[in-house]
Parts: C-alpha cells; sequence; structure tokens
DNA sequence: CAGTGGTCTAGACCACTGC
DNA sequence: CAGTGGTCTAGACCACTGA
C-alpha cells in the first residue's frame, strides 16, 4: 500500500480531467456512484474530491454536485514605463479593460481615516500610528468580483485636496497629486502569493484552492512618497506583467495556464 | 447553528494564533486533546485543522504533533532596470543572497533537448514542435528549496555555443549569448499564482495551504526573443520586487507579512 | 513503548437543489 | 420528493516519532 486509497483516488480523477474525458463545467459522478465505482467509504470519496478541490481543480456545489472548475483567462493588468508618468487622466484599469474587451466595474467605494500600522508607516515614511487617508473599492472584471484596492495617503498630504471627499476623482488622483505639487515619477511594486483570509474568499467569491496575489505599490514624488495601493487579486484571472528595458511586440503574450 | 461546528473550532484556533497566543513554532494540543477540549468527535477535530493546514497557518507532522508554521521571511528577487543591461558576469540570484545574508545554491542542473509545446513557442516565436534547449535547475536558500527553474533557447541559437553543454557556465548565459551575437536588451515578465501540482509540492518542499507563484520572464536582443526562463517559486519565500521610474532608496521595503 | 497524526469504515442527520 | 453535497459520530488499525 504504497500510497493511500483517496490519493490514488484523486490521482484517477486528476488524470481524467487534465486527459480532457471530464470536460470544464461538466459534473463528476456523485459521491454514491464513486463509492461503488471504487469500492471504498463515502469519506474517502470526499476525502479525494476534497484534494482536488483544494488544487483549484473541481467546485463542489451543494444540492447540485461536484464539478470540473472552468479556467477563465487572465486579466493582464500592471505593464510598465507608462505607468511612471501620470496618465491623461482616464482610469489606467478601465483602459486596460477595454483594451482586452472586458467590463469594468468598481463598487463599494469608501473613504476612511486611519492609524498608520507598521507596514504601512514604513513604505510611506510616516510614523507609526500617524493619520493616513484610506480610498478603498473592489474592482469587477465581466461581473465578477476580481480586486480588492486600497490606496493610502500621509494625512498631511491629502488634506486640502479632493483624496478626502468621499467621491470619485474625475480626472483621476494621480493629477489630483500633481495638482498639489506631488507629481509622481515613479513606484515599487512588490509581490506575493498567499492563501486568502476568509474575507477575501467571500469578497472575490474564491472557491477553496484558489490562492490571491498580493500587490504593494509604493508611489514616489522627486521628494517623498505619496501613496501606497495595495491590491489583492483573484489568482485565477490575474496575470501580471513587467516589461524591463527595450521588449519586441508590447503587445500580450499568449496567455493561458501552465 | 449558523456556523458549522468544524469552521468554529478552526476560527477559534486561528485566533489564538493570530493573537500570538500560540507562537509560530510552538505545538496545538494533540487531536485527543482537542477533542475534549471542545467535546466534538476525532474526525471534527481533524476537519478543523485540515482547514488551518489549508491556509498554510499549521503544519500537521505526522508522529510528532500540529505545528504552528513559522513565517520566514522573504527573499527579494527581481529588482529591475539594471536586469536590462547583462550582468558583471556573476549570478543575479548568488548576488542577490549574498546581499541579503543568505546561502543560495542550486541542484539538479541538467541539460535537454525537448519541442516546443505551444506556451513555448508563442513566447519564443519558435514554431511548435520544434527543436529547443533546455537548461534546468532547482535553487535553494539556506538550504531550503525555493524555486525550479527551466531556462528555453531556440535551438538555432544554442547551437555552438556553450549553452548545449551540461555544465554551468563561468561567465554566465547571458554573456555568453551576447558573445555569440545576441545581446539582451530587455524583457518581459508575466506572473501569475496558483496552487502547485503534486510534484511542486514534493520538490519545493510545500506544506498543504502553500501557493507558487510562476513567472515567465521572456528575454529580448533587438531581433527576436532569445531566452525563455520559467521560475516556480514557492510563495511563502518569495517577494517579487519591480522598480518602475525613479524610486526613492532602491534599497529594499520591509518585509513581513500581511 | 506510549503518543502522535494518517487512513478508513459505517452509519446518521442535515441543507440545498431541481423536478 | 429524490438526489446531491455538508456535517458529525464512534470506532478501528496503521505509520511514524522520540524517550
Amino acid at each position: 500500500m504504497a500510497e493511500p486509497l483517496y490519493r490514488r483516488i484523486a490521482a484517477d480523477l486528476r488524470e481524467r480531467i487534465i486527459g480532457g474525458e471530464l470536460e470544464p463545467g461538466s459534473q463528476l459522478p456523485s459521491e454514491p456512484e464513486l463509492e461503488r465505482a471504487y469500492h471504498v467509504s463515502r469519506n474517502t470519496i470526499r476525502l479525494a474530491i476534497a484534494a482536488l478541490a483544494n488544487e483549484g481543480l473541481v467546485e463542489p456545489r451543494q444540492g447540485r454536485g461536484t464539478f470540473v472548475r472552468e479556467r477563465r483567462p487572465f486579466v493582464v493588468v500592471a505593464s510598465a514605463e507608462e505607468g511612471a508618468r501620470p496618465g491623461p487622466g482616464q482610469d489606467a484599469f478601465v483602459a486596460a479593460a477595454e483594451i482586452q474587451g472586458r467590463v469594468a466595474e468598481q463598487r463599494d467605494f469608501r473613504v476612511e481615516v486611519r492609524l498608520a500600522v507598521p507596514e504601512i508607516a514604513a513604505r510611506l515614511q510616516v510614523d507609526e500610528g500617524s493619520n493616513v487617508v484610506v480610498r478603498s473599492m473592489t474592482r469587477l472584471i465581466d461581473g465578477r468580483p476580481w480586486s480588492l484596492q486600497e490606496s493610502f495617503y500621509p494625512a498631511d498630504l491629502a488634506e486640502g485636496t479632493l483624496l478626502t471627499s468621499p467621491l470619485n476623482i474625475e480626472h483621476g488622483t494621480i493629477e489630483e497629486l500633481r495638482r498639489h505639487g506631488h507629481e509622481q515619477v515613479g513606484y515599487r511594486d512588490e509581490i506575493f502569493g498567499r492563501s486568502p483570509t476568509q474575507r477575501e474568499m467571500a469578497l472575490l467569491e474564491l472557491g477553496p484552492g484558489i490562492p490571491v496575489l498580493e500587490m504593494f505599490r509604493t508611489a514616489y514624488s522627486i521628494h517623498r512618497p505619496i501613496r501606497l495601493t495595495i491590491n489583492v487579486y483573484a489568482a485565477d484571472t490575474t496575470l501580471l506583467a513587467y516589461d524591463v528595458g527595450d521588449v519586441q511586440g508590447r503587445g500580450q503574450g499568449g496567455p493561458s495556464t501552465g
């Protein structure tokens, strides 16, 4: 008994999925059917299915069945270079979506004042516990939640600007900062991957086994950090791209899964 | 009964971990102890622990106990700009590790010839099914597996160079390409996150709930793509950083977890 | 050797879905 | 209503660890 039963069953189902016998969107045999097919108890079947769900391969739906997950195409996000200069006023996110023939929306927009926790204070170079203005929202692509975004501004910098107003800024926040003497000249992105929190699973409608990509973007004027934007992306619909130096054909590389 | 039992137990343990009562590296109460503490059956306890393991919070070890996972500091990897120019011959990976006071190693180095699958052919702009030379290895940081790397070269470009030799190249592959008239002028990185395959879990020694970051780096000369490097990183030890435009203090931002 | 987690069974009741 | 997955119990045996 080299390999436990439930792993062998999971491996068998995995092959049938990857091999194409079980197509995306199609339904797996029910748990009682699998019990009979493999001659094991229900709990063993459930262990196998749980393993596949944790890999993001299948998605059980109560009362309906277990289904092979669809692989949606990626959304390309962060190309580089041009992002360093203030854009022409249009929201970069909406523009990118339009180019890709996607529908971009946002919701749950809000503005708050919070105390800077160490992670944020260090990047904005402000004192821990000092006030920061936070503008946050949920972004959607094609009607599905895609990213949770929070932008942090040092309070002294946001005061007297539209950044403190609980409304969208027509000309964009980068332009608003520029008008008040804080021209963005560059940014640093820090990217990592992790499992989602329960809150993120709910807000991004993530199935089990789907990780998130988290990106910290610290934007600078020639003098100081002027903004920290934290984005949490659903990893199964997100591809981040960066061009460094001269790159042929600035169009997109072929999406698709590994 | 709003929330199932095992979730409430998981939530309770999660709080105790995040709150600091259960410190990183410390051992959870054993399963029989938790049974008594919560007055539930063992399977329910195991469901709760499995949920925490899937989040990467704890790590059960057979015969020893279940432990709160340590959060190791991130390894910063891809700073930008200077990567576009051929480096001074030194391996960028080893150099970065040294700066951070880490020990960098590699193993399982091998060179093969394969047929280009669509994903690779498209990025290298070669025909599907044409020959590509693959140089692959496992990279380690502080003795732990950290990244699986495969570099693909069009066969016509690798022929007659050291790239086809099953040995490390002292002066580096970028310099070797340059000597044969293929000077690298830029690259595009494509980054996404996903759950690991079983093979990756084994090779990277990933616990359950730890996703991977996958990066496709396509390098270009002024004429054509000259190399595609695919890296699969253990997400819990990897932070990718990119500088765009002018950024203050090119040192590292503060690592630490969200 | 005792104690730990790993696997597996057999059966129960529940909540949700769709006919 | 029948069929699906979701939760939970009680108990068994195994494999691994460390004293």
